[in-house]
RNA sequence: GUGAGCGUAGCCCAGCGGUUAAGGCGCCAGGUUGUGGCCCUGGAGAUCGUGGGUUCAAAUCCCACCGUUCACCCCA
């Protein structure tokens, strides 16, 4: 038996109640703040993503579905939504128009690696970008946003984490200071943080290991080397997320992997909840439209995943509200009633109404067992009396009662009494 | 890539060395010669993940592989 490939998965009729959900209340946020809806191709050109994420992490290496196509172009499945945003933005001259440009985006993106709780090689992300203004009132926006998203979908408990990783005058002054403090602890170190010692510093900040953790408590905090524009931004930020009653907490020790990210960083994780529970992040990333050989542009994101969220949504066991149903199941007797039932059910669609058709000449008792298990409101039954009398039996499924209503009047009393 | 747990019908799962693999949900049929939901009766549906080994005997013990879950690495 085939099976969907693995860190991959089908989304069955029932759970898309939960997905459609959580898409137009997305839809709905970007809408309040006046983000526009950008889709991106599934597949880019490898560059695209490799040049973004060079540099420190095995993205690349290890992470990144990337393939030749037919004429041998290198080319990467989405692995986030981000880059190509920048990619589109500067593709189609978007600078041109009155900055920021606000844009948002919903689809799937892919990463290659063993997945585990909420994590997915195939999986969904939602995010939003306000690319071209460096004002902290946008990062404040991006962030206000976020929290309404999880707040509007009822996953208010949620803490905001909130740090600056200052800018490419700043960071490599932090850095110094902050290999110096972890050398003189190199004994102490787990393997992992070794590495990361050379290869991503920023990164040694939250490393899960607890011997570590002791170490990162003592080091040098990031804010209090911030170069003298970065400390104005981050305390506008808090200045304005303040204005808007937006609670976050402080947290010097939360970092980006990435190069292109500046200043503003954030996460927003489930209260009392550590570890893999993250919901979503961004920050701002004035450094990634240049990357992608732009002019310097700043800009500032956030980028949830779905599939987490909807994990959390499961475990609030929160009310989702199902899809709409079919208004009217048609059943038949004889092979005469079934061409007659086949143009009800037509005719019904053509005004409008949702109707499933019975089909595979079941008995009664199975078309109506049918109509049941699909929690349909009203079956139509046509029979040989029916016929003869050309009316249809009208059954309400919830109260058991039914009465003959003429052929020609179905179409209206069903509109009339709008299940 | 690394580590640990788990793989028995569509789903949930019992059985953990002894010969027809149990139950629940769901599905189908009948109890009502044209009527669902509740109830009753019956039925279909399982290469017990795959391959090898131990044994008189394996779903049950051992090994390998595959799958899956969780965690690590990484986190865009």
């Amino acid at each position: 038996m085939y099976k969907a490939p693995r860190g991959t998965f089908d989304i069955l009729p029932q759970e898309h109640a939960c997905w459609k959900y959580v898409e137009e209340k997305a839809a709905f946020l970007c809408r309040l703040y006046g983000y526009q809806p950008l889709s991106t191709p599934i597949f880019e050109d490898a560059q695209v993503f490799a040049k973004t994420v060079a540099g420190g992490t095995d993205i690349i290496d290890k992470e990144m579905y990337i393939f030749k196509d037919k004429s041998g172009q290198e080319l990467a499945l989405r692995a986030e939504g981000t880059a190509p945003v920048c990619r589109a933005y500067l593709e189609h001259g978007l600078f041109n128009l009155p900055q920021p440009v606000k844009l948002y985006y919903i689809g799937p993106a892919f990463r290659y690696e063993r997945p585990q709780s909420g994590r997915y090689r195939q999986h969904h992300q939602f995010g939003f970008e306000a690319l071209g203004e460096a004002d902290p009132a946008l990062d404040a926006e991006v962030i206000e946003m976020a929290q309404q998203f999880f707040y509007s979908l009822g996953l208010p408990q949620l803490t905001i984490h909130l740090n600056s990783i200052g800018c490419k005058l700043c960071r490599p002054r932090y850095l110094v200071v902050l290999k110096q403090h972890y050398s003189s602890y190199m004994d102490q170190l787990c393997p992992d943080c070794k590495a990361r010692l050379v290869k991503n510093p920023l990164r040694l900040l939250d490393c899960k290991k607890v011997s570590c953790q002791e170490i990162a408590k003592t080091a040098p905090k990031i804010p209090d080397y911030l170069c003298h524009e970065c400390q104005i931004h981050f305390q506008s930020v808090q200045e304005y997320l303040g204005a808007v009653s937006i609670p976050f907490q402080l947290n010097p020790r939360l970092v980006r992997g990435l190069d292109y990210y500046t200043r503003t960083v954030f996460e927003i994780e489930p209260r009392e909840a550590g570890g893999q529970s993250t919901l979503g992040g961004g920050g701002r990333y004035d450094h990634l439209i240049e990357e992608l050989g732009g002019r310097p542009t700043p800009a500032v994101g956030f980028a949830t995943g779905l599939e987490r969220i909807i994990l959390n949504l499961k475990n609030q066991r929160l009310d989702i509200p199902p899809l709409p149903k079919p208004d009217v199941f048609i059943a038949y007797l004889e092979q005469e009633a079934k061409i007659e039932a086949m143009k009800i059910a037509s005719e019904l669609r053509r005004e409008g109404i949702p109707v499933i058709m019975a089909t595979g000449d079941k008995s009664l008792k199975g078309q109506m067992r049918q109509a049941n298990s699909l929690d349909i409101a009203y079956a139509l039954i046509l029979g040989e009396q029916e016929l003869l009398q050309r009316t249809a039996m009208l059954r309400d499924m919830r109260s058991g009662e039914q009465k003959s209503i003429p052929l020609t009047e179905i179409a209206g009393f069903l509109k009339q009494f709008k299940m």
